[in-house]
DNA sequence: TATAGAATTGACGTAAACGTAAAAGGTGCG
DNA sequence: CGCACCTTTTACGTTTACGTCAATTCTATA
């Protein structure tokens, strides 16, 4: 008693020969995955975690744009450096029947901490990058000295 | 049958209560996690991993000034963002009968490619900075735009 | 001797974000 | 009909650097 909800054209989205009808209602995974530069375990993964709700067909994954929009959000956040359980949060405060007042401010307030952090995070790195430099001209100054023929000592 | 390695003035280690001797040949696990910062697991954890080697007295361990300069190497290793495996690989090619001159290439090498890898990274958390600042202008715009009252709409 | 403090080994837990089988079901095409 | 693909669920594996008990032992001191 399994409904058939694939719409026209559907089928031939399965051999990945996708027509360029951009109406397109629902994408299964691959399509999603292929679009978005991730991985199906990705997706999957995003949706365990709470993060992606697809519709269903039976058992397989139809995704809308309600999802493309929420998975640029994830991409988004993964790239300031957010967790993805920050974004999940942050997400979650979504009401599309309200304000979002909330939601705003989390955001803003979890984007201070990332910032705070984000520019922290560059200090030790320029910290690094100043030691490691550091420590490599001692490097080559020691291979020149080891290297070099000795200079006016018995040996010669 | 067990011998008694310990040296005299060592009982007194034990409290904490150590005398200013500074030619203190050995000391324990405590002591070391003090004064370099770190956690006893931590000195067992690089002892486990290879990097370090104290003597024993029965089962104690007694760092001595040669342990104490590897552990400087491994936190600065630690500090310039090296993995234990590098830092590892590079202590391991140490030989105190010859030039180094293998280890220090490996050194350089490896440190050109972590320098590398940090200045990349540099970039990454600057691209992170400015998406986030950019992210968070706009969403204090719409927290001004749904706390500021309508301006000249019918719902005045 | 009782107690407190230091030390030992062993071993499971943690964090993040997936990777990687494994075993199986569905589907269109030739 | 059978192949080639796409998809599914389940579940353990990976990486790094330790954290956190747990059970035990050793030692010195009051």
């Amino acid at each position: 008693m399994t409904m058939k909800l694939v719409s026209p054209g559907e089928a031939a989205a399965n051999t990945n020969d996708i027509p360029a009808e951009a109406g397109e209602e629902f994408v299964r995974i691959g399509e999603m995955a292929k679009k978005y530069g991730v991985t199906l375990r990705t997706l999957r993964f995003y949706e365990d975690k709470g993060l992606l709700n697809p519709h269903r067909d039976g058992s397989t994954r139809l995704y809308t744009r309600r999802d493309k929009a929420r998975l640029k959000l994830i991409l988004l956040g993964r790239k300031v450096g957010f967790s993805l359980r920050d974004v999940k949060q942050m997400m979650d405060l979504y009401d599309p029947t309200g304000t979002n007042t909330k939601q705003l401010r989390l955001t803003l307030d979890k984007s201070e901490k990332q910032l705070a952090r984000l520019q922290k995070q560059r200090a030790l790195i320029d910290d690094a990058i100043n030691e490691l430099s550091t420590s490599m001209t001692a490097v080559r100054q020691m291979l020149v000295e080891r290297t070099a023929p000795p200079q006016a000592s018995a040996a010669g």
